[in-house]
Formats: C-alpha cells, sequence, structure tokens
DNA sequence: TAGACGTAGA
DNA sequence: TCTACGTCTA
C-alpha cells in the first residue's frame, strides 16, 4: 500500500540535498524523491497534463545515459530492451517520455537522481544530483535499431 | 551490497516478537528476519550442510500453504510455476527444500513469517509468527501435475 | 547469467 | 493483467 508520507511533487524535496545518497530505489520513494520503484521516469498529471517529477539515470541494459557535471543525455522508456524474449520496439511519445517533453515546454524543474553501481560491485547506489530543465529532445536508433528517445537535461543553476 | 548489521542465524532474532508486523520483504531483510528479498526459503550452510534459517508463506501463484495457528503446511520451492512462459517441473531436493529437509533430520529451529494480502487490497504485508520445527515432508502432485514439496511445519511451545 | 513466494502503477 | 532503468543468490 501507498502509506508514504511525501506526495509526489514536482521540485525541490525538503530535507534533502544535492549529493546525498541512497541505496535502494525504496529508499528514494520513502524520502520523497522518486516513488517509482521499477520505472525511470516519475511523473505526475495535472490538469490532465502529465509532468516529469524525477528520472533515475542507469548504464544498465541498453541505457547509456551520459553524465556530465551539469548536463544528462537521458534515454527515454520502453521498447522493451530488457526482456529479450520480446522483440524490442520504437520508444512511444507517452507516460514517462510524454511527461518529460511536457516539462521541457512548460519549463518544469525535474529532480535527477544518478544511478551507478555500488563500491563493492554488488548492488547499485543513488546520488541525488538536483534540479534540472529539459533542453531539448531527439530520436536516436538504438542498439536493435529501434528509435529511441534521448533527453538533453541542464542543471538549474543555484 | 549486503551492510546489514545482523547476520543470517538460526533461531530467535533479538528485538523481534511473534505478532510483529512487515509491509515488505526488504523490512524483513533489514531487520534480519529472512534475507532473501525474491525467495520464500532461507538458509544458511554450516560445514557444507544447509539448514532453513526461515521461510515466507504466500498464497500467491500456486502456493497455497494452508496456515493453522500451530501448523503450517508450506509449499516447497521451484518448479516454474510462476513464469507461465516455462513449463512446470518436478521440484527438486536442492537449496532451499534441501535446507528445510535437513532442519527436519537436525531439529533446527525455523522462523516463519506469514505472507498475506495487505489491508487496503494493494501489496502484501508480513507477520512474524514465531519459531516452528520441521515435522516432516512429502511430495504431491500439484495444480500442474508436476511434484511438489509439501512441508509440515509445527510451532515451538511457549 | 539466469532464476526467485518482489512491488507499484497504467 | 501487464509492464517497469529492482535486487539478491547460485
Amino acid at each position: 500500500g501507498k502509506n508514504v508520507n511525501t506526495p509526489n511533487r514536482i521540485g525541490h524535496v525538503p530535507g534533502i540535498n544535492v549529493g546525498d545518497e541512497f541505496q535502494y530505489k525504496a529508499e528514494l520513494r520513502v524520502v520523497g524523491l522518486h516513488f517509482r520503484i521499477m520505472s525511470g521516469i516519475d511523473y505526475v498529471e495535472i490538469d490532465g497534463v502529465k509532468f516529469a517529477t524525477s528520472i533515475v539515470s542507469s548504464k544498465k541494459y541498453d541505457y547509456d545515459d551520459k553524465f556530465d557535471a551539469d548536463v544528462l543525455i537521458y534515454t527515454g522508456e520502453g521498447g522493451n530492451m530488457i526482456n529479450k524474449e520480446k522483440k524490442a520496439e520504437d520508444q512511444k511519445m507517452i507516460k514517462g517520455n510524454l511527461a518529460l517533453a511536457n516539462s521541457m515546454i512548460h519549463k518544469r524543474e525535474v529532480r535527477v537522481i544518478r544511478g551507478g553501481e555500488s563500491w563493492d560491485g554488488k548492488g547499485k547506489h543513488y546520488v541525488y544530483e538536483g534540479l534540472f530543465l529539459v533542453d531539448n529532445y531527439w530520436l536516436e536508433k538504438g542498439v536493435s535499431g529501434k528509435n529511441v528517445y534521448k533527453f538533453k537535461l541542464c542543471r538549474i543553476p543555484g
């Protein structure tokens, strides 16, 4: 059940600072940074319009997100790249991808969490990177030859 | 990574009482009751012999565990009943099933956690039921027609 | 690398 | 009911 104190909102989460580290997606949920345990893009719907609230980057599977200090090139979701039994498909402008596109047009802040390997090689860990704005997005051919969305996010100064 | 304070041991876990409730398998791990997030039978290996430390009962999938106040009929693991794309197979006397059989022979305590639906219908919850001994085990034909282990566990009085 | 009684939301 | 950037052990 969802007995979580903090609701999913756009922007800063009180008590959370840039550089804070976490071990599990479940922890991100508890502190209010990112509520979807198995999904990289979290979003809310306001008056029928989806807006991204947070994204978690990864190097796993075919998600080769590029992280520079202040710029992130983030791979969209969908296409079933994980499940090897299913064929890869073009990503669609729905759900989280649509939310990121809307966040760009409406200039809404997006929380960015960087996912990576944990120090001991087993498991993962997550670092809160702060608030970003979606600057641009485009389509690329992924490893599978199918269309993949790429979102460029830039850190909000200050 | 496994940065958990309590190691996986047989028997009582300090600070945990019968009736204590939890929401996630991950919580069971943190408090030291059950370390395997996606597996029902947890065990340790001592001098090359596997012994069960804890089991989590369930009503999901084809795991129709029967719970009476002091007796649990627990379904063994394996057989791939979950993954519908794979054919069901006979369960084997390996891993967790072997650990439970060894716990019976050597009269080792097993922690029992009862898994069930959460109050709101979404999600699940887990209740610590206390220490049990494996009294008996046998093979049955499961729903799929394949061999399934059933373990009878009885609550240790007091 | 694959398998395992996981979770939440569309 | 299915999908989703999970998480651990063998």
